[in-house]
DNA sequence: TTTAGCTACTTGTATATACAAGTGCAAAAT
DNA sequence: ATTTTGCACTTGTATATACAAGTAGCTAAA
């Protein structure tokens, strides 16, 4: 067992983590006014500047909007699947009912000849660990992932289980790997043959691609991937 | 003439700048390591809260990443069209050769029956300011966008020219709204009729569509749009 | 030669404080 | 009655300071 090691975290970000659970839940509703920052203050007994650290990550992920003069408002929060400004697919859509299926167990082959992101000399030599998955909303197949590791330093990964866990939550709590961000590229494409094939949608349907880099704690090790996601029903969300 | 009052940016606004235009520059190359923070204070007269608010908003944007112990490595500025994480199309193309046309010149009407985003009874009443623009990159038509002010307190905005310049810029320097940040939904169409017309696509031919909700200074004005990408030449990225 | 630990550097977190600037409301002046 | 002023409140900007935690490289011991 290796149960995660209690990391405690800051101030600012337990106090974020509070507020934005209670807007959730809907102890504050949209529209409402935020208690002030002084206020936060008083009662969680923390100072300003770290009272705001809170306010702007929730300003930044859209739960409120601040307005000088006047306080923080609660805003509504969005529908649809947000992924676009945030890691991890299966810590974002929450309540939705998420199911994955590892569709294509882990292996460890060469990296594709043609790839959108340059590889290092140290990631193409090492080959990579590659994998797809399926991942059901309410039951509709609306996620079709290739992922792909540099297999450099993750010992056994190849014989892990993938199914309904999140890949981020493996690699944070096995080999102390944490995504920090990343960035992407969309477009809009055609049913490919396997698109068509997963998601079950007829030859010509658009389907949205999402190619990913993501960056993690070390420095030089990253986290490739292509979504597919057809967005017939779920359309995606973005905030900025 | 209503020139610019000459706001004057916040000093971690203009060291963000500064390094900004640094980095794409080149005068700091992808994989160096920016100063140290300390040495950014003493170059710049400021303090170290103020340096890390704009490294903040640096490492935010995907210029940097910032690593403990390390220091703040720059990366390589992705390619490809952002505007997903940003406001505007004008203002981050930047170098590449953007033109816009009014196709469509601002009338006054009633807002659509049906429309993805929720409306305040006061916007719904005072009808909206409707527009069509199409953008061309590198003259070839690009994207298509429907835009929908709310007609409050917009005087003299129907008679105005859209050609070649940014509707953000209209707003700011005439109507004194700044653009803070927005949400938007994303999804994958075939190409509609109006989409075969304006970006001279065939028919089926799949389009990303982005549904956008942008925010204001003016705490219930909102500016309304829809945009229609061809992204087989240029797909759009994101960071995060 | 290898390894362990020390050290000097980096960024991360947190406090305390001060003043600027925007908002909304009520009281005062017109 | 209407307009203006001022006040009390909000968030925004900036300084000064202290210590925690992570990294890289050197040094001395094994």
């Amino acid at each position: 067992m290796d149960k995660q090691t209690a990391y405690q975290l800051p101030r600012y970000r337990e106090l974020y983590e509070q507020l934005r659970r209670h807007i959730e839940d809907g102890i504050y509703h949209p529209g409402d006014l935020l208690p002030s920052e002084n206020e936060l203050c008083a009662v969680n007994q923390v100072t300003r500047p770290t009272v705001r650290r809170a306010l702007d990550l929730l300003a930044n992920e859209g739960y409120i909007k601040k307005h000088q003069g006047l306080g923080s408002v609660v805003q509504n929060p969005p529908k649809g699947i947000g992924i676009l400004s945030f890691s991890g697919t299966t810590s974002v859509i929450g309540r939705e009912n998420l199911k994955t299926d590892a569709i294509v167990k882990p292996y460890v082959r060469p990296w594709p000849e043609q790839f959108v992101f340059d590889l290092t000399d140290t990631e193409r030599e090492s080959g990579c660990i590659y994998f797809e998955r399926l991942r059901y909303l309410n039951d509709i197949p609306v996620f079709y992932d290739l992922s792909y590791l540099p297999n450099i330093n993750l010992p056994r990964f190849t014989s892990r289980s993938l199914n309904n866990v999140s890949l981020f939550d493996i690699l944070r709590e096995h080999y102390r790997i944490e995504i920090k961000g990343g960035m992407q590229y969309i477009e809009a494409i055609p049913a490919t043959e396997s698109c068509q094939k997963h998601l079950g949608v007829n030859p010509e349907k658009p389907i949205l691609k999402l190619q990913r880099k993501l960056d993690t704690n070390r420095l030089d090790f990253f986290v490739y991937s292509i979504l597919f996601c057809n967005t017939e029903e779920h359309s995606l969300y973005g905030e900025f």
